[in-house]
Parts: C-alpha cells; sequence; structure tokens
DNA sequence: CCAGACGTTGTT
DNA sequence: GTCTGG
DNA sequence: CCAGACGTTGTT
DNA sequence: GTCTGG
C-alpha cells in the first residue's frame, strides 16, 4: 500500500518533466515525509492541457457532508474502483497522476514495523496512479477542496517481501491515455494499474524517525545503520 | 419504498 | 449522488 | 501510513 | 479501542 512518499522537486522541474503549466501561484517544498492530508502536487488533463495543481490527499466524495467523515480514503484498490461508489466516478473521469521520487513501506517483523524507503531504478521520478474529487462545503462562501487518492495494486516480487499491495504506477508514455478525461475504455485503464517490473524497484531499510510525520528531513531517506555493526 | 453506507489495511 | 439492504 | 490523544473544572 | 493530526 502507499500511505507516506517523498517529493523532492521544484516546480520548474515538475512543469518540465511533464509539460504542465501550474494552476494560480503557488511553491513547492521538498518533503521526505508526505503524509495523508497534506496538499500535494498532481498532474491533471483539462482539454488538451496538463496542469499542476495541489490537492489534499486523502480522497473526499463529493456528497459527503463534513470533510472528515471518517473514512480513510488515501488509497483506492484498483482491482475495485468501478465497483465502489466513492471510487467508481472519479475512475471515469477523474484521473490524475501524482509524481514522487519514492515511498516507503513498514514491514511487519515480529511486533516491529521497519520501515523501508522504495525507488524505481530506471526514473528519478515515480508517477502514481490516482483519482481525484472536487468537494463543495454546504455554507456557501467557502472555498471547495479538491482531494486525491493513490490507487494501489498486487505487489510485485520484490515489494512483497515487505507488502502485499504496492501503489499504481505508470510509464511516461502511459500519461497521456491515462489523464484523458473523455477516454472511457476503462478496460484498457485498468490494464496500466498491474505491478511494476520486478526489475526497476530497489529498496532498503531506512531509520524509524520516519514514523512520526512531523519529522521531513531529508536524512529520513538514510540507509539505516545498526549501532552495533 | 426508505435508511444507511459510501474505504483500506491489518489483525483477530 | 447512487447503490445495497431490509 | 504512524503517533498521540482521548476530559472537565477550577485555580494559577 | 478509535479518532485526530501530521
Amino acid at each position: 500500500m502507499c500511505g507516506r512518499y517523498v517529493l523532492k522537486i521544484t516546480l520548474q522541474e515538475l512543469q518540465q518533466k511533464y509539460g504542465a503549466t501550474p494552476e494560480g501561484i503557488f511553491t513547492i517544498e521538498e518533503n521526505y515525509n508526505v503524509a495523508p492530508s497534506l496538499h500535494m502536487p498532481v498532474i491533471v488533463q483539462q482539454g488538451d492541457q496538463r496542469k499542476i495543481d495541489k490537492y489534499r490527499w486523502g480522497l473526499i466524495p463529493f456528497w459527503a457532508k463534513e470533510i472528515n467523515s471518517g473514512y480513510s480514503m488515501i488509497n483506492a484498490r484498483a482491482e475495485s474502483l468501478e465497483q465502489k461508489k466513492s471510487y467508481a466516478s472519479p475512475f471515469k473521469s477523474k484521473r490524475c497522476v501524482i509524481p514522487a521520487n519514492g515511498f516507503y513501506e513498514w514491514k511487519k517483523a515480529g511486533g516491529e514495523k521497519i520501515p523501508h524507503y522504495i525507488t524505481q531504478k530506471r526514473s528519478e521520478l515515480i508517477n502514481f496512479a490516482g483519482l481525484y474529487e472536487e468537494w463543495k462545503p454546504q455554507k456557501e462562501g467557502e472555498a471547495p477542496i479538491k482531494s486525491f487518492t493513490i490507487i494501489t495494486t498486487d505487489a510485485n516480487k520484490p515489494i512483497s517481501e515487505l507488502h502485499d499491495r504496492m501503489p499504481a504506477m505508470l510509464l511516461d508514455e502511459e500519461l497521456d491515455i491515462w489523464l484523458d478525461p473523455e477516454n472511457k475504455d476503462t478496460d484498457s485503464l485498468k490494464d496500466l494499474l498491474r505491478p511494476w517490473p520486478n526489475d526497476d524497484i530497489s529498496f532498503y531499510r531506512v531509520g524509524k524517525e520516519v514514523n512520526s510525520a512531523r519529522n521531513s528531513g531529508k536524512q529520513l531517506i538514510n540507509p539505516y545503520r545498526d549501532l552495533f555493526s
């Protein structure tokens, strides 16, 4: 699954990589411990234009009464997108890509949870497949909130050592197909949400400082060092 | 028909 | 809003 | 995802 | 145990 990730990139680099223009004025700060509820950069397509915007991590269904409705919609299972009421409609027309440099998974060992940092080998920047939604507060005059969720799929071979799920990730050449809001070919869209190739994943253990979302510095991705080795 | 849920993961 | 359960 | 709080009244 | 905050 995917509940924390890393983003260390400038807005300029994002524009260049995705050929996207920012919606409004905002800045991007590098964060080595991105946690749910933060507003993070996403790539969406409007018409034939790619846009960069910041949405909130944790999808809020458009019909929700309250922003904290008790749901935990930070991930969406690829296998059941069309069956789940909260995801069926965004899957049809509100697909997005969440840029990340890597992500964390916790491996259960006995009673312990051991954090690991995972990256792709070939690409410095990962394209998480996601869905977004726009939620309008009931109170008049309050700004709508756009939010997103990261799609998960079966873990590939290396990641299955840590966990049985992993985020769905896209090739650069698949982005046009995924982002096109006019694309209604859900069968081929689902085909994009496969486990990532085994030979393009690497990971290593990191220190427990990442456990607290209050920490966000670059030392969090330093390899774990046993004090007694 | 109306009421109530609408999510994932992990653990039991 | 839309689907499921009663 | 994990960490941390989880409560009220009255007094300083 | 469960919810909120980061």
